[in-house]
DNA sequence: TCCTTGACGGAGA
DNA sequence: ATCTCCGCCAAGG
């Protein structure tokens, strides 16, 4: 990018005052993670890239915060490339882990071996 | 307006 | 394996 520009979207839901054509970066996140298997782990930069945006991973990770309590996407499954869960509180962390376990992934200390699990599309 | 802080990541040292 | 730097970008202070 030019590094001008390319504001906007704020918030949500106002994308179709500008042609309207694709869907909006958020929308995308939540497709590529909806796609991620039971039992594979993707991380923050790959969803980036497979939604078009690489490089953006915080992004990602910005927009997985905002879900809602209890959505069906599985943001669990989304880690980051070190093969380690990013979530700070420990409430949150534990539930990640605790999902991941419970599909079979398994940890070596503190981290997923993502050679053997990660996402291949 | 500037600075800091994040559910980040890759290249170097 | 650890630590910096740097890229990227929105929210808050």
């Amino acid at each position: 990018m030019s590094s001008k520009h390319n504001n906007h979207t704020s918030s949500a839901q106002s994308d179709e005052l500008e042609g309207a054509s694709q869907p909006e970066p958020n929308q995308r996140i939540w497709q590529v993670v909806a796609m991620i298997p039971e039992g594979r782990v993707a991380t923050y930069g790959q969803i980036a890239a497979l939604a078009g945006m690489p490089r953006h991973a915080r992004l990602v990770g910005r927009t997985l915060a905002l879900l809602p309590k209890g959505s069906k996407l599985p943001w669990h499954r989304v880690i980051n490339a070190a093969g380690r869960i990013s979530l700070r509180g420990s409430d949150s962390h534990m539930t990640q882990r605790h999902r991941l376990e419970r599909e079979g992934i398994e940890f070596v200390g503190e981290r997923v071996v993502l050679k053997q699990y990660r996402w291949q599309p």
